[in-house]
DNA sequence: CATGAATGAGCCTTCATTCAT
DNA sequence: AATGAATGAAGGCTCATTCAT
């Protein structure tokens, strides 16, 4: 027998991923997929159960791989407001560098597939980023608030503006990255 | 007299956006959309050329309505803080009196479609707001800082948590809204 | 609109007829029914639920039509040995006119999915024949058996007969349908 | 030693031969067989060429089976109606104790697939049985009547009560097994 | 205006079979 | 011998839309 061909795994989910953020979830045929990933629509329920399956294994991957480079080079010892700013950075540089991925996981995340999908919340990056937040707070910097609401003032301004970036409403450079910097902590400290 | 019934054009807009946000976009096809608003589906198309018309007009009209409702008592004679609060507050009942216009707003403003959409910026509200940040930022309350990025730090927070409450994820009552204001207060102002 | 076209629903059932007798149960698939209905496989679906639906109704049309030709010229008044031969020279001139219809029935009636319709055995024909039966006990004609022992011998060597026919075993003329019918009276009567 | 297994090959039968009296020929793929045999598809096609000869080996084989069931103890001096009984009774036995067996026999048996099988008509059994009406009709004892005649009068009752017998009907204990033998044999004796 | 009938195109998925190991 | 990977073709069914009334 044939060995199982990662490539084939990951070219079907990279075509996905592209056609999902191009033309929507609702135009995503799995035979468009197949097609764009030079592969037989048979050979897609080779890698993944069905349509549901796949995309659900699509958003777990893109949440993985952007958590992971949310957290590149951090380390808990870092001083609050440092480890704080490398974060920012990291989710700027992501949100930079891989449009699709970002533009797909908005789209999946709003929409009502994402109440089908296994939480896993518990992911190294929600953790490390709640214990930094406990820290900030036990030291006296950031706001005696609940998670949500930090989470809250943190991802989401980060994302639209990720989002005006890839649209053209502003440039999300250096400088407007470390203004956004500056009103998120001025919103989150005391 | 006007033979074009209303009442059909609003239970056809209705179901739509029902199935949307319970269904996905994908899962909601012009039949459905009949049956649920007990209607042919030849007589959608009385009221709409095609099923992208409907979803843009679906857009539009919830897009209109929610402006509307943020906007409602405010008069740009008020002191910026107070009108920007009644802003904030108008916001935050809409958003919890409305958990399906809501999330199918979040749906399809997340999805490709929203680019194929006429802009319409320039709404009575957008402008209100620009006035009303042009005018904080003239009397030395905001940041100054480009629209933009305004608009990142006040909308994103105020909608993520408002997906959080329908999520079951907080209880966004009065004490958290005002909490929340605050923080945004704190982000904007110098 | 247009109203149901009664042609089409009929031209769709004998389409279907045709080619489950020719090919098979397991070899007919709806757009093959629809290609020989002349009819679009679309259609199919404005006159049958779904696949299942479909060959249901057509048994159903089947035993209903057989039942009544079995019938036909049938008086309960008529003395049991005269009754019993019309129907039986009733069932053979059905069998013989209708092969198609026949053999759709047999495939039908011995596959798994006979179980799955409703019995709705309580017909007309069943009724008389039952009636018949029992009419035929009391007059001490028939011997003293349950129904089900009666309609064995009774139907079984018949359809056999008629399938024997259709093969080209043997011709089930006049003198061997005479033949037949005496060798079932024998078995019934005492 | 050969190195075919011929364990695979029966399990691969009765899988088969499983799956299609409960689903039906149609709903019976390759694969699912080769899931409910525990072995890989492309195992079957080690063992049957291809989908129409697995079914025709399945359909001989039972053949084969029955007709050797239906012969155990049988002995042709034995006298007429003794060895007409114990064939009676071998029938009887075998389709009460093999009724999935029975049951595929009749499906394929009453599909069009069976034309495409040689007919193989031949078998030791039916030579048998041949024999034994000539026998019973030299000595005076059955009907002059051709062989299909004699042969639809003998199975087709008998085979309908096992199907009556499997669906509930009736029960086919000892007791009916003898009444239906005595009608059988009034209706073919003299 | 309003509708159910009608449809070709396309949907997701599984099919029977072959390939490479 | 035995197998899981791979596939083009086909499966049943629904789609967005138009037609005829």
């Amino acid at each position: 027998m044939r060995h199982k061909d990662n490539s084939k795994r990951e070219a079907i989910a990279k075509a996905a991923i592209n056609l999902i953020t191009t033309n929507g979830l609702a135009d995503t045929s799995m035979s468009k997929i197949a097609k764009a990933a030079n592969v037989s629509p048979a050979t897609i329920y080779v890698y993944f159960e069905n349509k549901e399956d796949l995309l659900n294994q699509l958003y777990l991957m893109v949440k993985r791989k952007s958590s992971k480079a949310m957290l590149a080079g951090y380390d808990n010892s870092l001083p609050v407001k440092e480890g704080f700013k490398l974060i920012w950075e990291n989710a700027c540089r992501y949100m930079l560098a891989n449009p699709t991925a970002f533009a797909f996981h908005e789209q999946f995340a709003n929409s009502p597939l994402v109440n089908r999908v296994s939480r896993e919340e518990g992911s190294a990056y929600y953790q490390a980023l709640a214990d930094l937040f406990e820290r900030g707070k036990r030291e006296g910097i950031f706001k005696d608030i609940q998670p949500s609401l930090f989470a809250a003032f943190l991802y989401a301004p980060a994302m639209m503006l990720g989002k005006q970036h890839h649209n053209g409403e502003l440039v999300l450079d250096r400088e407007l990255q470390d203004m956004a910097f500056e009103i998120t902590w001025d919103a989150l400290t005391i």
